[in-house]
DNA sequence: TAGATATGTCAATATAGCTGACGTAAAATA
DNA sequence: TATTTTACGTCAGCTATATTGACATATCTA
């Protein structure tokens, strides 16, 4: 920290804990839209990441989520059957598949972001816009990215 | 947001996004420690609390974890067993049950909180301590505190 | 053509959560 | 004091989401 801001451990604690508290509130949210359609945690995350990369492939999705490509069968075959999702061959290279979201994927991921999107917006509304890219880039950082 | 930090839906989806991947890279780094006790993630964030919150009650915990005291009794039960952890009888409310860490415990959250610290201190190293500052106060708005 | 890669699938298992029901001890209250 | 409420523990069964391992198929690459 080039200006010496001295954390103690009980503070670094603090940050894992309410980084816990961040994910579990922001992802419970939604919770009952998804259950409205036999949905759960493991489906949104994947709607989540299907409607930011529109066509991504398998093993991009599998990237991001880091799970298994077991689990992630189950997933996808629930959102297939329910038809949420449309994939289709890779067009550069036909072994892989190209993952959409159709219409009523669309509007699933509409409902569920509206519920998200309303705790967000109001930790911003009530911050500077310096502290929101303060926010953002320590995350960033958290990640690696 | 006071100065007018105007957001677009995309930049919202992506901080739901990174809140997600700061969560599970977080809660991921100790799992091989975890495994070498024959723990998972439910015990680590059990342990992370009592540490943190000394003595505190089964309801407190309850409170904090946000799960059924079914799920937590058989983390406690595991913790216990593994002699982690020692519960005592409320000091004020002998219906009640304070929890602590011994030193088979505290040993053990010393390394967990090793593996967890160094990703958060190797973020924070590298932002300024009003970055830091900052991303605390968003990350307290997120989770209304 | 041979091998590597991307994906799909079957089966079994682990982990962490849930609901519902019931029991006991202790505190609070009528 | 008698009754009710609270805090906690536990049994049983179920669900959601992940794992490992094995194997199959289609397609790309060397």
């Amino acid at each position: 920290m080039s200006d010496q801001l001295y954390l103690k451990d009980d503070q670094i604690k603090d940050f894992i804990e309410k980084i816990f508290y961040a994910y579990r509130e922001t992802y419970s949210d939604p919770k009952e839209i998804l259950k409205k359609y036999s949905f759960g945690t493991a489906h949104h995350r994947a709607i989540h990441l299907i409607e930011r990369y529109e066509g991504l492939t398998v093993s991009d999705l599998l990237n991001k989520l880091k799970i298994t490509k077991q689990s992630l069968n189950r997933v996808l075959r629930d959102l297939i059957k329910n038809k949420s999702i449309l994939v289709k061959k890779g067009e550069v290279d036909s072994r892989q598949r190209q993952i959409f979201l159709n219409e009523k994927g669309k509007k699933l991921f509409e409902e569920i972001f509206f519920k998200q999107k309303k705790r967000i917006y109001d930790a911003f509304k009530n911050s500077d816009a310096d502290s929101v890219i303060k926010f953002r880039n320590v995350l960033s950082k958290i990640i690696n990215e």
